[in-house]
DNA sequence: AAATGCTTGACAATGCTTGGACAAGGCGAG
DNA sequence: CTCGCCTTGTCCAAGCATTGTCAAGCATTT
């Protein structure tokens, strides 16, 4: 048996085990190019199981995504596969940035600008069809995740601060939400059909009626390959783990943007992850999600950044 | 006694108690693997009935899902089969989460190459819905524009190398140009309808009979934000010139891909020329335009080879 | 008798490892 | 510019362990 010392378990649950197949699906390295960074560069150096087969850590999955980072950067792996993880992560970094800047320089070419001022006048003027049809044309333009980035996020939060402001009726924010939804829900439809990739349930619990932030994490996600379906918003959480155990999902999204009774949305989140089976993961997602961060820790429900960054974190350069 | 009817085991009851074909039911596994991973691994250990057979708690139902989530993941069962639950869930946890960030954050640039070695591949096998939906994602992940330059193109350029080598048969060129033929057609018609926007008319001169050309910039040109009269192919100089005045357009495009006879496209164009009224431009463009270059310099008429010059050439001829 | 399920043993498919070979692309020298 | 060298990702073959599936024979229940 192993010794079980506190500090061995809290480390072995930090350092975590992976065969190769794992290590290979979450870096996006072929398993040929892991065993041949290892062996040519000494790139990474996995502990060996009692069969010989390759265990990696998860320092060593780290290490192994900085290095794949660089190496799309343009290094070339001989040069970097000695350098300390500490080295790695301020290249990745450097690079990283550089490029952004450099993407920025580039893509001016399509200044959005022009389109989210027109678009905030025909929201003005109430134009809900000439509105609808100025966006799809943005859409078709820019590709659907440029459009999501730079037009649809940043007219959202303007449409939203002129309405805090008090220079857009309900109406007329109204109206600019609905058609973006539309759009996004549109989208949604018109890319899920995918018969064999990973399902996704995207929804927002009762109590939360705002359906846009859901739809833009389903229409995202759509465009990267999921399959998604969509329920829409103000949902028991019975009605999403029954819809979610029928159509067999493997990641259930929640979307809350606006708490307006933070013990109700926390229930529904606790009940619906207890209806859950738990190989359905569960995510919480939308700029209302980190207040409600540490409440819902250890409760194996996940509030993650990475799609509150669709958020407010878009706006800026998406670039990674 | 013991009647169980399969309808009261709902997941009301806390324990549970489920034969084996609903376990296998269930979780997706078959009842060998059910056995075997119980016998050689000690994965869970159901308590026996009366008569030896196998009672699965709901406790053993949630845990055999975790264990096949697991294992789709890429993990070998020997090495998992003896860790706890919670340490189950928060690998299969950690998984899901891995393929969502890594899907989410895989928006960066967009590699075309593959969408195009599937659009290459789906023309092979004569797959024209999935060829027409598999380019209208295309199109609309990476906006129009950009479509157009970097998978359009390509791909026509390359069902015609493949086809002059003999590696398609006339049918699938004629599947793959049509299916691009409509999807352009189908954009310039749905963006065209600008009414003070400056107004483009396309087409091709009588004798070349492509007009895939001819929808490729007029496509391009809608766009932009003009307004497209589009024609079509094999049209004589004497009704180009005549729409042309009727509608009051600023500019004539004609495309000309493939030139059968050098000698009567040459005299269609001079023709149209001479028909039009001088503050109409007019533009010869596609892969066979070079060749008349020298033929038409000095004579009004300007010719464009690539795309991108065109766009130059429409910005140019817009602001004038 | 039919259905369901259990055990054991065997077998085939899959996956991992090692070592080597190969081809495409980058890069400097001629 | 071409030529060769180097880098790097991919592929292959053989050996071995893991893992899913199958068959045969038996037990229990309907």
């Amino acid at each position: 048996m192993k010794r079980l010392p506190s500090r061995q378990t809290i480390h072995s649950l930090a350092s975590g085990s992976h065969p190769i197949a794992v290590v290979a699906e979450r870096t996006g390295l072929t398993q040929d190019v892991l065993r041949v960074w290892e062996r040519r560069y000494g790139a990474v150096k996995p502990k060996r199981g009692a069969n010989g087969q390759r265990v990696y850590t998860n320092a060593d999955l780290e290490r192994l995504r900085l290095l794949h980072a660089a190496t799309r950067a343009g290094r070339s792996i001989s040069q970097i596969a000695q350098l300390s993880s500490k080295a790695l992560t301020a290249m990745v970094g450097d690079d990283a940035a550089a490029r952004a800047e450099l993407t920025t320089v580039a893509t001016e070419s399509t200044d959005v600008a022009p389109m989210i001022d027109a678009a905030l006048s025909l929201t003005r003027s109430l134009h809900g069809v000439e509105l609808d049809d100025h966006l799809r044309r943005a859409a078709a333009t820019l590709g659907f995740p440029e459009f999501l980035a730079r037009v649809a996020v940043p007219l959202l939060r303007r449409v939203g601060d002129e309405w805090h402001a008090g220079r857009l009726t309900p109406a007329q924010e109204h109206l600019a939400s609905s058609v973006v939804h539309d759009i996004f829900v549109e989208r949604m439809r018109a890319f899920s059909p995918r018969t064999d990739s990973p399902r996704v349930l995207i929804a927002t619990p009762a109590g939360e009626r705002h359906a846009i932030g859901a739809a833009l994490v389903g229409a995202a996600a759509a465009v990267e390959g999921w399959s998604v379906i969509y329920l829409g918003a103000d949902l028991p959480a019975a009605e999403i783990a029954n819809a979610a155990i029928a159509r067999r999902v493997s990641v259930v999204a929640l979307s809350v943007v606006y708490v307006e009774n933070r013990e109700r949305v926390l229930g529904e989140v606790r009940e619906l992850r207890s209806l859950l089976p738990k190989d359905i993961a569960l995510f919480v997602g939308g700029s209302g999600a980190p207040s409600l961060a540490r409440q819902l820790s250890g409760s194996g429900v996940r509030v993650t950044e990475k799609v509150a960054e669709l958020y407010e974190e878009l706006g800026r350069a998406r670039v990674s």
